[in-house]
DNA sequence: GAATTGATCCTTATTTTCTAAGGCAAATCT
DNA sequence: AGATTTGCCTTAGAAAATAAGGATCAATTC
């Protein structure tokens, strides 16, 4: 159900450079006919290992000019504070990512905003009006030296 | 040059979320007939906003299943400590994200590994072998909160 | 005020691509 | 050994992308 040969990697690598490569070249370069790289690929994503297509947009075009992660400690005090915390970052959409982590802290998150006026927004009306955030530590990011890696798959 | 409509607006958020969407239904969904939305869109990429395609792959699926956040930071003794540190990062395909920050340390790194085993081994044979490292904290996620959510265009 | 320019959208026709059907051969299972 | 599965192929019909040409409207220019 779920062996993944070399090609299936060659498949998975070149689609994650250019998810919108017309499937008879994607079929080209890995030297075998369309329909075959076709089934492949609706195997790949039935089985879950692709598991949409998005496109890669540039945030600063966009008006998000700043990236900042953002430690967070929670109060352990009632015991659904996780679940609460979790949720409302759901609903977020500044946060891009969200993590409950092991050590010094309980959850990391990241999120792009417009400046830091907009951050001070945010951090005050969505992540400390939450109820059991004890403490908080911002990190603003100054330069992004590597961005979205594709994951090694080759 | 760069002035962006609501139209556009709504292009780059349904394609964010389906970078593989048929024109034809893109335009439907907008309202628009195929080759204005086609123009469009070429515009968009033009002007940078958009800055490319890609297949949303399942780390878990390919066998990634730790991921980690580093906090490294750097002896600022010799002047090209940073440039180094930041070539070195662009070469290891374990490493998908690397900033600089702001505050209690220098560079903040996500990767990306099968297991504690290999977490070991990137941190002793990659990045504590960069010269000008001084310290790291490592943080290894117990759970994936959020997860690469899409910027807020819309 | 009239004409021009430019931007945005449309329809149509051609080319390209996708998809489904059917068949062949090698590997695997009974 | 025979049957089944798997992976690949070719081919043909359906669907989509692309390019060309033209209409409309707003803003600008004369």
């Amino acid at each position: 159900m779920s062996e993944i040969d070399k090609i299936d990697r060659k498949i998975l690598s070149i689609l994650q450079g250019d998810g919108r490569i017309a499937n008879v070249e994607l079929a080209e370069r890995i030297g075998l006919s369309p329909t075959s790289v076709g089934e492949r690929l609706k195997r790949l994503q039935r089985d879950g290992f692709v598991e949409g297509y998005g496109a890669r947009l540039n945030p600063h075009r966009l008006g998000l000019g700043l990236l900042v992660f953002v430690e967070v400690l929670l109060d352990k005090t009632t015991p659904d504070v996780f679940e609460r915390f979790a949720k409302a970052v759901q609903t977020a959409p500044e946060v891009l990512e969200c993590h409950m982590v092991a050590g010094g802290f309980d959850y990391l998150v990241k999120a792009r905003v417009a400046n830091m006026t907009a951050y001070r927004r945010f951090l005050g009306e969505t992540l400390l009006a939450l109820p059991g955030v004890r403490e908080t530590r911002t990190y603003a990011v100054m330069e992004e030296v590597k961005r979205d890696a594709p994951l090694p798959v080759g």
